[in-house]
RNA sequence: GCACCUGUAGCUCAGCGGAUCAGAGCAUCGGUCUUCGGAACCGAGGGUCGGGGGUUCGAAUCCCUCCAGGUGCGCCA
């Protein structure tokens, strides 16, 4: 055998240990995993095959011989020196340079070492999920980042993906704040955002201010004057709510009027939506708008295909979906014959599948709808809505992140009680970027020194809304997190202003070497310094991260490879010159690895939709 | 009451298909330094991995139990 054309060392050594395992076991049809681990200390070796104690231990063999008939069996020619066993029965694998340097080369053509493959079915991922007339929070910040994160992946994988952003355009809620500001005689051509969320809460507030309200007070034992109050309230309520639910019938029946001011309450709400999506540097677009409204004609036949197949009963006048593992039943129709989310989302669900096409369907949407999607998503694979034309299951699953709390471990609030508007925290981070860009701007070295501000405007932004992606995207989805700007926005450590430096300090070096890039990319790779090899190893798992993170839906994974990256870069650099090489062979390869750690840096970036500027 | 999530260095977190897993960053302290961009690099101190059991030769990792915090639990979305 010889090297193949592979990018990833560990896909080599997995199929010539897995062959040499079938060799040592005497049994040419095993196919076990060699359990191939990069080495955690470059004295084991690159790489270490760990397969041997566990398959010992099953077998009632000594594990230090099996390791030893492994790799008596094992053919690693134009691939790795001859491996060892170590310690209990460790097998540590040291690549040679040749190999190294042609696997090197194999990823560093257009895809960086990412496997794309066709795949017959599409992916959903369900993102951003705005409302419509409510400004867009913190809690969006999350669905539409992670969720365009994880978009990217799939697409750099090479799968078409649906992103599907289901609005909440439909519903009483929206039909009272229509009716109101009708009432008002508001200018719907005209109207902010901001009024338009006032008129939200306002209509919220008059509908449920309240029957609940009167009955506690009743019960608590109010004046009759409090009472009496409430009582009026309540009846203003109930004319409020009877106006919305009449002008929800016409907007049902599609009375063009109140369709095309319906359709103005959209507008207004996406404009701002698509004003923040911009900033955040996240692929959105009116395509990708397809709200509740959309499914509301499929609702009916949610609920008769539930019952028809004997899935659904009616329980209290309502309909519901039971199930045998749980008390907890899902409702698809309310006993007034009213639809819930339930039932849009089980429609939902069938389309994307049924309709797009997708073997993978991901909601990006808050962890506390846990409970909710579960009900979902086994009531569609009761009626089969998971399942594709082949008649293979789609993987579907509710990927729920945790909330974002200010620095009093409490939800985001403003000194004065309100929540935090997304587009102010964008704005602030992006000035916050921009004050740092500048100061550094000051320095005459610097060579962001003399831009215009329009161009360090740009710089600031860029770094100050990485900052914010990369502290959100950077941890466990699951958990909660303080949003605390000062950390954040720290240049260094792990942040994303320090992987975009590495990723300018390099994008510098290659300009500063004057060399055609055609001429650097051309060198061979040459990897001789420890520091060079470190860089090269990771430089080489590029391919396989991706993977994975598609996989376990784990943006962090991106992000601790490319802090990882970045530092080893920085400690190659230290350790290796590079302009100041010994010799014009050694400079061109070192300027080599630069060339394809800036390119790892700049995609793994863009994976994440953080802007890698070329100089900051 | 039931269910789910989270408890790892002072702070923010990674590791959770067993071994070479007690790690990173910040902060603190000490170095590198006539800077190939110091927004860098190297080093030090600092943790009975929430507690307790169990399985194993071996558990942050798997099982049980308890504690703390958070979040959900049919006619809102």
């Amino acid at each position: 055998m010889t090297t193949t054309a592979t990018a990833d060392p560990v896909a080599l050594l997995d199929r010539r240990f897995r062959a040499a395992i079938a060799v040592a076991l005497g049994d040419p049809s095993l196919d076990l995993d060699p359990v191939i681990k990069p080495s955690q200390n470059p004295q084991f070796g690159d790489f270490q095959a760990n397969c041997a104690m566990a398959l010992a231990k099953s077998r009632g063999m000594n594990p230090r011989e099996l390791a030893a008939k492994i790799v008596a069996a094992v053919d690693l020619s134009g691939v790795a020196h001859a491996p060892e066993v170590a310690g209990p029965g460790f097998i540590n694998v040291k690549l040679d340079l040749g190999a190294l340097s042609a696997m090197l080369g194999a990823m560093s053509d257009a895809d960086l070492g990412v496997v794309r493959v066709k795949q017959t079915y599409g992916v959903t991922v369900d993102l951003c999920g705005v409302n419509v007339a409510k400004q867009m929070h913190v809690g969006h910040l999350r669905a539409t980042i992670i969720g365009d994160c994880l978009a990217r992946v799939f697409e750099r994988l090479g799968r078409d993906v649906h992103r599907e952003n289901h609005l909440g355009d439909w519903g009483l809620p929206i039909a009272m704040t229509l009716a109101s500001l009708r009432r008002q005689r508001i200018d719907l051509d005209r109207i902010t955002l901001d009024d338009l969320n006032d008129a939200y809460r306002a209509a919220q507030a008059a509908s449920r201010d309240d029957e609940a309200g009167l009955a506690a007070a009743m019960a608590t034992g109010a004046g009759p004057h409090r009472i009496a109050e409430l009582s009026l309230q309540c009846t203003d309520a109930q004319i409020a709510v009877e106006d919305a639910k009449r002008t929800l019938v016409r907007l049902q029946s599609g009375d063009p009027e109140l369709v095309r001011d319906w359709q103005k309450l959209i507008d207004c709400t996406m404009r701002e939506v698509f004003r923040t999506t911009g900033i955040l540097n996240v692929r959105l677009g009116p395509e990708h708008s397809r709200g509740e409204s959309f499914f509301r004609e499929r609702l009916p036949k949610v609920v008769e295909e539930f019952l028809a197949s004997g899935l659904a009963k009616e329980d209290r006048g309502a309909i519901v979906v039971p199930f045998a593992d749980r008390e907890r039943p899902l409702l698809i129709r309310k006993s007034d014959g009213g639809f819930l989310y339930a039932t849009t989302d089980l429609a939902a669900v069938r389309f994307r599948v049924q309709d797009l096409l997708s073997d993978r369907v991901v909601y990006v949407v808050d962890g506390r709808q846990r409970d909710h999607f579960k009900d979902v998503f086994d009531a569609a694979d009761l009626i089969g809505w998971n399942r594709l034309p082949d008649g293979s299951r789609a993987t579907i699953t509710h990927l729920g992140f945790g909330a974002v709390l200010g620095k009093d471990k409490r939800p985001l609030k403003t000194r004065s009680g309100e929540n935090f508007t997304l587009i102010e925290l964008l704005e602030e981070a992006s000035e916050r970027g921009t004050a740092e860009v500048s100061r550094r701007a000051g320095d005459p070295n610097a060579p962001t020194h003399g831009m215009s501000d329009a161009e360090l405007a740009a710089i600031g932004q860029a770094v100050g809304i990485a900052a914010v992606k990369y502290a959100d995207l950077s941890g466990d989805v699951m958990r909660d997190y303080v949003f605390d700007l000062d950390r954040m926005i720290a240049f260094e450590g792990d942040t994303g202003p320090y992987i975009q430096y590495a990723h300018a300090r390099i994008a510098s070096i290659l300009a500063k070497s004057e060399a055609a890039i055609d001429s650097i990319r051309a060198a061979p790779f040459v990897v001789r310094e420890p520091a060079e090899r470190l860089l090269a190893l990771h430089l080489l798992r590029y391919g396989a991260m991706v993977q994975e993170t598609a996989i376990a839906l784990e943006p962090s994974r991106i992000c601790s490879y490319l802090q990882t990256l970045a530092n080893l870069f920085n400690g190659f650099y230290q350790a290796c010159p590079v302009l100041k090489a010994d010799d014009a062979t050694a400079r061109t390869a070192r300027l080599r690895l630069c060339d394809l750690t800036r390119r790892v840096l700049a995609d793994g970036l863009d994976l994440l939709g953080i802007v890698a500027p070329s100089r900051m």
